[in-house]
RNA sequence: GCCGACAUAGCUCAGUUGGUAGAGCUACUGAUUUGUAAUCAGUGGGUCGGGAGUUCGAGUCUCUCUGUCGGCACCA
């Protein structure tokens, strides 16, 4: 007799060995028809496999959100199926669900985009077949010999990774396929339905490691019904029409050249939203009670080796010997901020003390690595670095904390999701000082009652860290600030204040950078944005449109009123329709276009549009420029007024 | 860095089986003076990413370098 209790509490008895699907079909049709998978005591587990044992139990079907993951695992096994009916000599590996799909990596063979409707076709016949997918046991022995007669060398390999205690592995037979897996899976092949892509082909190295050999991937997604797939390409569509590589052409806010790689040309247009980004900064982060300096670009290398980043970043920093010395381009600003700090003698009374720096970095990133600005060899960081005493070390980091979130609020970034990297299994300083760094990062965000999830090893080599991750207006997370408390470096540079005591004492260093990246904040808001920056931020902020040459010298007037009062604007008198300029200036992003016409001039009026509306709005001169001298300014900055 | 693909005018792209390059927009000139996302006409504009090779002949085939794209690995 076997008691299965189901969700809301309702009991039922059997007599024998009972499968999820036979409980489904005792409840009704309808549910049998739509189960996936069942839960039985907190595991997910095939439909078909027999309970055994009482257990409570509930049954998934698609409306679940762990189903999704079951499709896209058993549409996984069944590119796999496919792929070994046409390429024989393909070995299979794994291949998983992730994020926005699967995928499948194979080795042994090269597979072009172009095969990819082929391989689709085939999954087709295998998905109308309908093969049922049967879960097996095998001896962990016999499954080694099995894979190995069929040539599966990678499939043995997992076999033999197991831990020691593993006696049987799960297969699973759909048709004449047969699968080293834990599962679960759908009960058939059909259950996989129509809804499924093969998005492209990639490489990844087996087991993620970049001395083993390169695998072909193929990446693919599946959902539940047809609609479901078509909305997911109509959202990679709006983010290709948003890609900051896109819009930073049209708009004409930056290039790249072969001369540089990874290195950004700035036009007029781009760099004047990347001072706007630092002014603002500027301005908040004076008002926080920060100071701003500036160290060298090239320093002797011997202050690297003294920081520790000669011995774990020599790689990727750029040096130049000059009369029998080596100089290094600095890839971080801390040791300028560490020397700087060091000037003169520090009282307890001036901590804690936080020195910003808005310091110009050099990496040598792997060429694959490069992306748009996203990914670069030399970038701006808004970097700071604050010392202070033990005491302090918490509410400053809260400080921080809240600082951070206030910032990206003004960009619209509410969405956050805060990681704390521990220490790394290669880092410098003591375990008492890693324990007292992170439980303090620990202690500060729960005080303040903010959840994180821990990234175990993922800190820097010396100190822990925060990391901050936002999600942008369609749905896609990005990793920009980050705050990371060090006693190492502080020890290695000596660096010391006087106490009351009189004596000298180690302060702890925070290093942290809001933007990140001023490069790449810039590409995350490009995308974020869909290149339409709030006003206070585009870098041309209004175009006055005559629509005859009768009003070039009234737009001109226009114009300087605008620019007197601080907004970035300029005229279009250029020869063409209104239309046209509207167009133009639509495509560019600029927030506001005021056309002036017969009736403006006569009247002192403009007639405005803003972007991303066609509706009409006419104005007093003197009105307009009154408000857009107020939208112009910076969010969250007091004005005397 | 690794695997694969791609690189043609300022931009977006065509270019058949190898026979020394085309379109639209842009630019320039002229006409037009225009009311909310492209006015018309004319004229320019290219060592087909760099180098080497095969061939009577290479944008097209081969090799190589550089860059870009899609991933992987990396990201102080």
């Amino acid at each position: 007799m076997i008691e299965i209790t189901l969700p809301d509490g309702a009991k039922m008895a059997f007599d024998a060995p009972v499968s999820g699907l036979q409980i489904a079909q005792k409840i009704s049709e309808g549910l049998a028809k739509n189960a996936v998978a069942i839960r039985v005591n907190d595991t997910l587990t095939d439909i078909t496999t027999p309970i055994t044992t009482d257990a409570a139990i509930s049954i998934i079907t698609s409306k679940n959100p762990e189903a999704l993951a079951i499709l896209r695992h058993t549409t996984a096994h069944v590119l796999a199926h496919a792929v070994k009916n046409l390429y024989p000599a393909a070995q299979v590996t794994i291949g998983p669900a992730v994020e926005n799909g699967f995928f499948y990596d194979f080795f042994g063979i090269v597979l072009r985009e172009e095969e990819l409707p082929k391989i689709e076709a085939e999954m087709a016949k295998i998905i109308a077949a309908d093969y049922p997918i049967v879960r097996s046991e095998m001896a962990r022995a016999d499954a080694v010999r099995f894979f190995t007669e069929r040539g599966e060398s990678y499939k043995v390999e997992l076999i033999n990774d197991l831990p020691a205690d593993v006696e049987t592995v799960s297969l699973y037979t759909q048709g004449d396929y047969v699968e080293l897996c834990r599962g679960p899976h759908l009960p058939s092949t059909g259950k996989v339905g129509k809804a499924f892509k093969l998005m492209k082909v990639a490489a990844a190295y087996w087991r993620g490691d970049a001395t083993k050999e390169s695998l072909q991937r193929v990446y693919g997604t599946a959902f539940w019904t047809e609609k479901e797939l078509k909305a997911y390409f109509t959202l990679l569509e709006e983010a290709e029409k948003r890609d900051h590589r896109k819009l930073g052409k049209e708009m004409d806010l930056f290039h790249f050249e072969e001369y540089a790689p990874g290195d950004v040309f700035w036009h007029p247009r781009g760099w004047t939203f990347f001072q706007t980004l630092i002014g603002y900064m500027r301005r908040r982060q004076a008002a926080e009670g920060y100071v701003e300096i500036n160290t060298p670009q090239i320093m002797d290398k011997v202050l690297w080796e003294t920081s520790g980043h000669w011995d774990w970043y020599r790689e990727n920093m750029y040096t130049t010997e000059i009369e029998e010395k080596t100089f290094a381009v600095k890839p971080m600003n801390c040791p300028g901020g560490v020397l700087t700090f060091k000037q003169g003698i520090t009282s307890y009374r001036d901590l804690p003390k936080r020195i910003a720096e808005f310091g110009r970095v050099h990496r040598y990133e792997a060429s694959g690595a490069l992306h748009g600005l996203l990914r670069v060899r030399a970038f701006t960081q808004d970097d700071a670095h604050i010392f202070c005493t033990p005491a302090q070390f918490k509410e400053e980091c809260q400080r921080v904390v809240r600082f951070m979130l206030d910032i990206y609020k003004d960009f619209g970034l509410t969405d956050v999701n805060i990681k704390l990297s521990t220490r790394p299994a290669e880092r410098i300083g003591t375990d008492d000082i890693w324990d007292m760094l992170e439980s303090g990062l620990a202690e500060a965000l729960t005080e303040m009652g903010y959840a994180y999830t821990i990234n175990p090893g993922d800190g820097a080599f010396y100190g822990p860290k925060l990391d901050f991750k936002l999600k942008d207006a369609i749905g896609r997370e990005w990793q920009l600030g980050t705050l990371q408390a060090d006693l190492n470096l502080p020890e290695r540079f000596d660096v010391s204040y006087i106490g009351e005591d009189g004596q000298k004492h180690r302060p702890i260093m925070l290093h942290r950078a809001l933007f990140g990246s001023l490069e790449r904040f810039s590409g995350v808001l490009i995308e974020h944005c869909a290149g339409a920056f709030p006003f206070w931020l585009a870098p041309m902020q209004v175009v006055v449109a005559p629509i005859t040459s009768d009003q070039d010298a009234y737009a001109a007037e226009v114009a300087h009123r605008l620019f007197v009062a601080g907004i970035r604007v300029e005229t279009d008198v250029r020869n063409e329709k209104v239309s046209y300029k509207i167009r133009e200036h639509s495509l560019k992003k600029v927030p506001v276009i005021l056309v002036v016409g017969a009736k403006e001039a006569a009247d002192r009026t403009v007639t405005i549009r803003r972007l991303g509306t066609t509706t009409q709005e006419v104005m007093p001169l003197d009105e307009a420029v009154r408000r857009f001298k107020l939208d112009a300014r910076y969010p969250s900055v007091e004005y005397d007024d």
